[in-house]
Order: C-alpha cells, then structure tokens, then sequence
DNA sequence: CGGCTTTGACCGGCGC
DNA sequence: GCGCCGGTCAAAGCCG
C-alpha cells in the first residue's frame, strides 16, 4: 500500500517545468462513472464536491457526448469493476494512468479483470512522467499496453484519427508535473489512451513537423517531441470562420499563425506562450478531422518559466475564445457582477485565479510548518522520490494513519501543482498545524459566481 | 498603448 | 532539382 514509485522527468528536455506532460483531463460523459460523484472526504452525503462542481461547470463549455459503449464495442464500466470507496474518486479526476506504479492496472484489459480488485492501491495523485522508454516496456496486458507511444518516426495510417474513443467532456489544462485523466483520455509522453475504452485514442504526431527556418537552422522536424491531447470541441466547428475555440489553459498563449492542413476541413492553429518572453512552448490547435467535435491539441517544447501567476501574463489567454472577448481575464480581475452565462465563459479563466491562490494558501500552510526538510522537498519535488500514500485521499474506512507530516508533505509535493493541491484539498481538507481540521476554503477554488474578493487574486 | 488576432509571405523539410 | 506542405514571421488592424 506504501510503494514508492519514482517522480520523472519527461524526456523532452531537463529543465522541463510542466506543460507537456501536465494534462489535466476532466470528464463530463454521464457514463464515465464518477465524474459527478465525488465525495468530500468526510464522506458527507451532500458531498458532491467543489471538485467535481468545477468539472462539470468547466466542462458545461463542453458539449456533451454520452458514450454508446454497446455500439461502440466497448465494455461499460462497471461498479464491480471498481468496487470500492476510491473508485470514483479515482476514476473521473485522478485517472492518472501516468500515475501508476509498474505493474499497476488501473485501466486493465479484458484479460486483467482480476487485478481490478487492487485498485485500491493505486495512489490517486503521485505524479509519474513516464518515460518513452518505460512505456516502451511495459508489458501488454496492463495499462501501459494502451498507451501508444507516438514516436516521431513512426508513421500511422490513422492520421490525426484520435477520437474514435469516447473520451467525453475532457478538459485540458496544463498545471506542472501531473497527468490527470478524468475517465476520458490521458494524455502521456507522445501517447494517448482511452481509459474506458478499450480503444486507444491515438493521435498520429510524425507527421506534424516542426520547423524553425528562421532559427539557427536546427533540424526539428523529427525530433521535436509532441505532447497530443485530444479533447472535446467547446464550440461547434462554424463558430467562427477559421477561428478555433481553444479551451484556455494555465498558460497564456499568442495565436501566430494558422494554416489550412491538407486533407482536413480544418485549419490549424498555431500558437506560442505569451507569458513569458523567450518561451519556446508552442502549441498547435486543430480538429479532428475525423471527428470535428474533438478538438487536437499538439504542445511542442516547453515553458521556460514558472507559470503564470500575474494578471497581465493571463492578459488575452482566453481571446480566441471570440464569444468570450468581452469577457477576458481582464475582465474578470475587475468585473465580479457577470452573469451566468459570463460564468460559464470565464471558467478556465476563474480557475486561472483559483489556481494562484491555491499557490498563495499553499505558502501560508507551508509557513506554519517552518519544515526546512520538506521545503527542500519542495524545490526538489520533481526529482523526489515520495510515497504514494502522500496521496491517498483521507476517506472514513480508508487506512488513515495519515500523519500530519504526512500531509504537509502532500502540500510541499503539491506546491507545484496547484491542480493537484486542488483537488486535494477538495478531498482531504486542510489541517492545521495542530493537526486540526481547518475549514480552509476550499470552494473558494471553485468560486464561479464571480464575487471573490479575495486579496489572493491575482490582479493587484 | 500594449497585446492580441488575422493573414499573406517566406522558408525549410520531405517526397518524388 | 522541383514542388508540395507545414511552420513561422511580420505587418496590419482590432480591442480594452
């Protein structure tokens, strides 16, 4: 139940400080199990939790696709499957395939069913990249099996065809260190699966070719590596002539280009960070052109700076949005009297502040601990090695021996993740240093309506 | 005024 | 070598 498994890096580059691999994936299908069915860890009966509030208002962007799993051939989850107090929470938020430690079967084929009963173990938040190697040699029949790597010399027939899963509702976000796939898709180093499904979602990514004539000439095309999410499209494709509605993320991104690709109804996007001068991260918006309600989206390189806290590095993050326009992060650091709908509009948005004041409760706990070693864990916390239990949400029958220590580790774990310290304090609550339960507002998180006050946002 | 999108042009990789 | 294709640049205009 303690394993350890080892936090990676990915194997883009080094220095790499979360984008690419940091997929958040929500789900809203109404037969993914789960999604709306988390419970607060006080096992409340009202508890349909913050956390599963933010999924399905952020992913009330998103239209909605119920999963046919007969006719698509697949096998309907089941209760049974999953049979234990964890298995929602798992399943619709912290799906973390990447997550797993070897030998795990979170998602287990056919053949695997009897595993499914361990599932129990699984940490639900340790963050593990794994490496284009290490998926290489998983073994078939777990997990890792359905995970296609895309290599940039492999070629596939099946060209940017990576919505035949029934992924539904995925949202894509992208907070440091952590795969989160929340019973759609998950999105791993150049690979994608279909959690639920026993379909892979594959995205093709060789032939997407990266060029940079106009740099000191470096071959890219081939060795760049991708990072492909496919996720819902939150508009229909003639929303705008050639403009995408690009579901915004933590990250400020500038449109620079778009080029209509051969043998796709759509065009593509290109876009670079905005948040940070010489930021090298790029991103490349597209639809499926199997499947024009899945929207592909394919991150190169990364960020060079920490996310983006301020205000004005968000400034615009949210412009290709054209129904949105009005309704920028501009905005909504000045104007908390939207309405509704702008609500709805504003979600990536919201949780763009939210994320900045999980960080700024983060460093209030993490100064009541006065904790030099685990300070230290956390600017080392993408090469330190942790236990899986760290995670384990607090839950009325689970084996809570989790000590205080223990949770403060969590946050220093989670410091930079704010998505992940999210969702943990949804789960598990805040505690004090005397190890009491601190009522921490953690709704605050998932404050759509607009009248946060709150000093932590991030506009001045 | 700064930052954004749009869009035509430019450039390099790749296949034939 | 040539042409196609995709990725990027940069000017122009828009927006708050």
């Amino acid at each position: 139940m303690c394993s350890k498994f080892q936090l990676q890096k990915t194997t883009m580059e080094n220095n790499y400080q979360g984008d690419l691999a940091d997929i958040f994936l929500g789900s809203s299908g109404p037969n993914i199990s789960g999604a709306n069915n988390i419970t607060t860890t006080s096992g409340e009966s009202s508890s349909t939790t913050a956390a599963a509030a933010v999924t399905d208002r952020w992913l009330g962007q998103f239209p909605s696709h119920p999963i046919n799993y007969s006719a698509a051939g697949i096998e309907e989850p089941s209760v049974q499957d999953f049979g234990d107090p964890f298995c929602n929470l798992r399943d619709p938020l912290f799906h973390d395939i990447d997550m797993l430690p070897a030998g795990s079967s979170l998602f287990t084929s056919n053949n695997d069913n009897n595993n499914n009963n361990n599932n129990n173990n699984i940490s639900l938040f340790g963050p593990k990249i794994l490496e284009e190697t290490e998926m290489k040699s998983r073994p078939t029949g777990n997990i890792f099996s359905r995970m296609l790597q895309i290599s940039p010399t492999t070629k596939l027939a099946a060209a940017m065809s990576p919505c035949n899963s029934p992924m539904t509702g995925a949202v894509a976000l992208q907070p440091p260190s952590t795969v989160i796939a929340g019973g759609g898709a998950l999105v791993a180093n150049d690979a994608i699966i279909s959690p639920n499904s026993s379909k892979t979602c594959l995205m093709e990514n060789s032939g997407l070719q990266i060029s940079s004539p106009r740099n000191t000439g470096i071959k890219r095309r081939k060795s760049q590596a991708k990072k492909v999410v496919c996720i819902p499209a939150p508009a229909p494709a003639n929303s705008r002539q050639g403009g995408e509605i690009v579901p915004s993320d933590l990250w400020a991104w500038r449109k620079y280009g778009q080029k209509p690709i051969k043998g796709s109804p759509y065009p593509r996007g290109y876009y670079r960070c905005s948040s940070s001068k010489g930021c090298s991260a790029r991103k490349q918006v597209e639809r499926s052109r199997t499947d024009p309600n899945m929207l592909v989206i394919t991150y190169t390189s990364e960020h060079n700076h920490p996310w983006p806290t301020q205000r004005n590095s968000l400034a615009g993050s949210t412009r290709s949005q054209p129904n949105n326009s009005k309704h920028t992060t501009t905005s909504t650091s000045k104007n908390n009297t939207n309405s509704k709908d702008d609500q709805q509009n504003n979600i990536s948005t919201v949780a763009q502040v939210n994320i900045s004041k999980v960080k700024e409760e983060v460093a209030e706990l993490q100064d009541l601990r006065d904790d030099h070693h685990h300070q230290q864990l956390a600017v080392e916390m993408r090469d330190v090695e942790f236990s899986k239990d760290s995670y384990q949400p607090i839950l009325p029958d689970s084996s809570s021996n989790h000590s205080h220590e223990d949770f403060f580790a969590d946050l220093v774990e989670l410091e930079a993740d704010p998505l992940n310290l999210l969702f943990a304090k949804t789960l598990s609550g805040d505690i004090n240093e005397a190890g009491q339960k601190k009522t921490i507002d953690a709704f605050n998180l998932y404050d759509w309506s607009g009248n946060n006050n709150n000093k932590s946002q991030a506009d001045p």
